[in-house]
RNA sequence: GAGCCCUUAGCUUAAUAGGAAGAGCAAUUACCUUCUAAGUAAUGGGUUAUAGGUUCGAGUCCUAUAGGGCACACCA
């Protein structure tokens, strides 16, 4: 049982004895370091039931405290905080309970099931910076609601049609000449998406012919020979000519094979896909049911509307005049889908950038129109854009980040510095390369998942990455440190430590790892991997304090020495839990 | 032009759903002590964009204002 809900029925039962009065809540925070104490109660919000001097009251209660509770071994206030001295026999017997909980901080199964979609990419260019803040979000947020006890199935829409597409297929068929995976050793997504450039390229060509030769710049937009060509290619598609479907497969299969690298290099997987080509007519039937219901209204001219006055949001088109979906229509479509192949969805969490939140405020509200129950269980994880010094990314002028590259370029970075440093004697190099990998991986996803999913981050691969300070490798640095104090500790360290005396540092370290459970729970709630990785750092600072002030091995005293290693065990099995919620490796050595 | 998000130290940011503004980088200084200096210890740096309001108490809630971003398409 923790100290706060010890605490919590005593200060009740106090303010009962000394004013005969009722409270309904106390109110606690963690003392800060400028006072003494370990935790402390806020007064002020009693003063609603019993008038008075603040401080008088903290007195009261403080000494009754004392008296009633063995673990409080003394109290102060400061104007309305009474802060409360924990003796260390609580702190030991607190660690002892957790020290080989394996699982520690980690809910036991509540049989409650999320679905959790992220990355969604299209089929016609590769992965870039962009989606590598979308992935990482989204399978961070994924463990962690598994750690907070759910059941998570992780899950992308892949947009694999549309005029998009078809328009990197017939760049490729005009001037492909071919052209492979194999013939040129490119990866898949790299070769179509050289091919979506090229497409761009071409098309502003004929575009600009046109102009000088009178046409206005949107006519010459709409009857460049290249778009007329795309979009008889998706009509083609569409009505499933052969041909075009089989270069869609073929081409789209190359994408895939180059997703499936990057992501493996990511680190990130999926437990089930699903295809917008399967799913974009899969609206069409909801919206017919929905008009016969009333929640959609039809137009004189055939289109097919959702009346969102009363929401203060213009209405929203659901289909077109000519009877196609839209991207609504889909979204509606795939969202049905989804809540009857699991039909044990307790809710579902889209990861898309914060452009988009009005899609889905709407995708929501229609929803919730059309009587699904579920459809208070959405919820859209908005999160900001990654910007670049230069601006914003824009894939067909060639003015990303891509994925892959920026793997390698973080890896050649780590590497650079560890070179520098030279600390890895005896290491192999398969073993180096790993190593320089797991730090350059871990720079980067610390990097991003470090703040709040709503903020904007201004990316800049020169001088933004930081491998000191709040960083990813000084908390693997911290765990790395850890493993080689029990590489050393040539002794038997399991068994339980009471009757010691604690440093004042290995105090601070388990009230640290206290917060741990309720951190997770926190970050599931408000799907925010940088909670956990805010933790992970006051914990780390904390241990490296602890670390540089305190011996371990060289500790005298045999059972504080073993306490000690059990401790540091502690914070590093703590470190690679969370950093495990971050999708983020941790080396043994570094 | 109804709307939504953001603004905290020079830079990057934290603050448990109103409670004592806290870090990292950069700057100055000290420390390789037999557990790894990608580290530790210390110093300076804040009217939390501005003006009001609610409250015992506001970075946090309300109302305006300024600056930055996004959105509202028979695009996805």
């Amino acid at each position: 049982m923790g100290i706060q809900s010890l605490l919590e029925a005593k200060v009740k039962e106090g303010f009962l004895k000394l004013y005969e009065i009722e409270i309904p809540s106390v109110e606690f925070q963690a003392t800060r370091k400028d006072f003494e104490g370990d935790i402390t109660v806020v007064v002020f919000p009693l003063l609603r039931y019993k008038k008075g001097n603040p401080v008088q009251i903290g007195n009261d209660l403080g000494n009754y405290l004392v008296e009633n509770i063995e673990e409080i071994n003394n109290f102060n206030v400061v104007k309305g905080f009474l802060n409360l001295v924990v003796n260390d026999t609580f702190y030991i017997n607190f660690f002892n309970t957790i020290n080989t909980n394996q699982t520690f901080g980690f809910s036991k199964d509540v049989e409650d099931a999320r679905m959790v979609e992220y990355s969604s990419p299209n089929t016609n260019k590769p992965l870039h910076l962009g989606h590598v803040r979308n992935v990482l979000l989204g399978y961070s947020v994924a463990e962690i609601l598994k750690a907070a006890g759910h059941k998570v199935y992780k899950t992308q829409i892949i947009n694999d049609r549309g005029i998009h597409i078809c328009k990197s297929m017939l760049a490729w068929k005009r001037y492909g000449n071919g052209e492979t995976p194999e013939s040129t050793g490119l990866k898949g997504d790299k070769l179509v998406g050289n091919y979506y450039v090229k497409f761009d390229q071409e098309y502003k060509k004929e575009i600009a012919t046109l102009i000088a030769s009178g046409s206005s710049e949107e006519d010459a937009k709409k009857q460049a020979p290249l778009f007329l060509e795309a979009q008889e290619m998706l009509r083609k598609w569409e009505a499933g000519d052969e041909e075009t479907v089989s270069l869609w497969k073929t081409m789209n299969g190359w994408v895939y094979k180059g997703f499936d690298v990057t992501y493996k290099n990511i680190g990130v997987d999926f437990d089930k896909l699903y295809y917008e080509s399967d799913t974009y007519l899969l609206g069409k039937d909801i919206i017919e049911e929905g008009l016969k219901n009333n929640v959609f209204y039809k137009k004189e001219d055939g289109s097919v509307w959702c009346d969102l006055t009363e929401d203060g949001i213009d209405d929203k088109l659901v289909l077109r005049s000519d009877g196609t979906a839209v991207y609504m229509t889909q979204d509606i479509g795939t969202a049905i889908q989804r809540a009857k192949d699991f039909t044990n969805l307790n809710g579902m969490v889209y990861t898309v950038g914060n452009e988009q939140d009005h899609h889905f405020k709407v995708l929501f509200l229609i929803l919730k129109k059309l009587g699904y129950s579920w459809a208070d269980q959405l919820h859209h994880l908005s999160y900001g854009m990654v910007d670049l010094p230069s601006g914003k990314m824009k894939s067909r002028e060639g003015t990303v980040v891509d994925a892959d590259d920026l793997m390698d370029e973080m890896t050649n970075t780590a590497r650079e510095i560890s070179q520098e440093l030279g600390k890895l004697e005896g290491y192999s190099n398969e073993e180096k390369e790993s190593l320089y990998k797991i730090i350059g991986l871990g720079t980067l996803k610390y990097f991003i998942l470090k703040v709040d999913p709503k903020k904007r981050i201004l990316f800049d691969p020169k001088e933004s990455v930081d491998f000191q300070g709040n960083s990813g490798p000084f908390i693997q640095m911290a765990y790395a440190r850890v493993q080689s104090i029990l590489r050393k500790a040539s002794f038997d360290y399991t068994g339980i430590i009471t009757g010691i005396e604690l440093h004042e540092k290995e105090k601070e370290l388990i009230k640290q790892l206290e917060l741990y459970p309720e951190v997770i729970q926190q970050a599931a709630k408000s799907y925010s991997p940088a909670v956990v990785a805010n933790y992970t750092f006051d914990l780390v600072k904390e241990f490296s304090s602890f670390y540089q002030n305190v011996s371990i091995l060289g500790e005298e005293n045999q059972d504080k020495k073993v306490f000690r290693v059990q401790l540091a065990k502690k914070v590093a099995d703590t470190i690679k839990s969370a950093f495990n919620l971050l999708g983020i490796d941790v080396p043994e050595r570094m």
